[in-house]
DNA sequence: GTAATGATCTCT
DNA sequence: GAGATCATTACC
């Protein structure tokens, strides 16, 4: 089984909280263990990436560009590598920067390198069901910004939300009508 | 030690 | 389309 895949799809309409601030997440993309050069873990286990091997619900977060950080959540069992990205969120409450895309989100959430590991069930960030039961119509595209494995369907958005960063319509390649 | 490489964003 | 900016990694 694939827990990532499930994970990536499942976290979109969900709340990520940090301190005061929490918003809805609307994008998000997943990172594999095994045939997914994009991924960090790609190679193996390195001291940057052995969160990623760890038991699931825990945070993997690094810099990129020297400059922004990225915030992932652990997805598969202990000793499987897979994360889930995520990249855009709505927000809800203690909000005040965007969070349109990964860099913005953390910058947002004040999320950095102290939250490297830490536990998304005890905190201080931590993900909760949304209190409203909105069914919400989910997407799929390949992943945005990478080089590798560009081709693979795994990044996940709420259709039309927004908030997503990048496409938030899928279109359809025959007609060019957005779906 | 040294050099290459980015899962980004902002400005031009 | 380019530059900012630096932790991490691979390779000497």
């Amino acid at each position: 089984m694939r827990p990532t895949i499930e994970v990536a799809r499942g976290l979109i309409g969900k709340v990520l909280k940090h301190g005061d601030a929490f918003g809805r997440i609307v994008e998000t993309e997943a990172y594999l263990s095994v045939d997914d050069a994009a991924a960090h873990s790609a190679n193996g286990m390195t001291p940057r990436t052995r969160v990623i091997f760890g038991p699931p619900g825990h945070a993997y977060v690094y810099l990129v560009y020297g400059m922004h950080y990225c915030l992932n959540i652990v997805a598969e069992p202990e000793g499987i590598a897979g994360c889930v990205l995520i990249r855009a969120m709505e927000p809800l409450e203690g909000i005040e920067l965007e969070t349109r895309g990964p860099g913005k989100l953390t910058r947002a959430l004040g999320i950095n390198l102290r939250h490297y590991g830490c536990d998304v069930t005890r905190g201080p960030i931590t993900v909760h069901d949304s209190k409203d039961g909105a069914v919400v119509e989910i997407a799929v595209s390949p992943r945005i910004g990478i080089q590798k494995s560009a081709d693979l369907p795994l990044r996940f958005f709420e259709r039309g939300n927004r908030f997503v960063s990048g496409p938030r319509f899928l279109t359809d390649v025959t007609s060019g009508r957005r779906r």
